[in-house]
DNA sequence: CGGATTTGACCAGCGC
DNA sequence: GCGCTGGTCAAATCCG
């Protein structure tokens, strides 16, 4: 990955503003790591990593106006997805959920909360205890309408400061969508 | 009282 | 085929 695409995938995320990216591919990894710093968000955290998962097709990764948004255009149209009336046969339909392949982007912070503030609302659906891991994952979901992001979030077992935020998919609204403080204006320059 | 969170259950994918 | 695991659902509960 190079230093352009880390870039565009942050931007993709709508997360931060004002970030400067000194980015290293290192193709002995799994994944491509890039350390961030500058101003973030509001809070305690401390330079984190970010890359994107190489699971991901780096075209989907690509975006702008990406035809590769996924993410707006949600399987049923639904406006509030995320209150499923679900019959059996819809949640048979999610069921193919794990084939899908969303962008996905992670950030591993070292930050004394869990959920970092990154400008968008969040509804947690679920918390898991994962094999290796002393610390439940915790699952979120953006609540805008159709707007299908999802957010993992856990901490190391080996540091419990630090944490992992993993992102899927990409936001098809601004933050400013879902507040109007000045902070959110700053990172809704994206 | 409505929205958010918690938590046990369910289910599909994967490895053996 | 079976068991394990991760991801999601949804009822119960909490909270402002």
């Amino acid at each position: 990955m190079e230093f352009g695409q880390a870039e565009e995938s942050l931007d993709s995320l709508g997360l931060m503003a004002q970030i400067q990216t000194s980015c290293s591919y290192q193709p002995e990894l799994p994944v491509s790591f890039c350390n961030i710093s500058g101003s973030i968000v509001s809070g305690k955290h401390d330079l984190p990593k970010f890359w994107v998962n190489e699971e991901v097709n780096l075209s989907e990764v690509r975006i702008g106006n990406g035809n590769t948004n996924q993410i707006s255009s949600g399987k049923d149209g639904s406006s509030s997805w995320w209150k499923s009336t679900s019959t059996s046969l819809e949640r048979n339909k999610m069921k193919g959920r794990r084939k899908m392949r969303e962008p996905r982007f992670c950030f591993q912070t070292r930050s004394d909360i869990d959920v970092l503030d990154d400008g968008y609302k969040w509804r947690k659906y679920g918390q898991k205890v994962v094999k290796n891991s002393l610390h439940p994952r915790s699952y979120y979901r953006c609540t805008h309408s159709n707007c299908r992001v999802k957010k993992r979030v856990e901490r190391l077992s080996e540091d419990c400061r630090m944490v992992i935020t993993t992102y899927e998919g990409r936001h098809n609204h601004t933050p400013c969508d879902d507040t109007n403080s000045d902070e959110q204006n700053c990172i809704s320059s994206f």
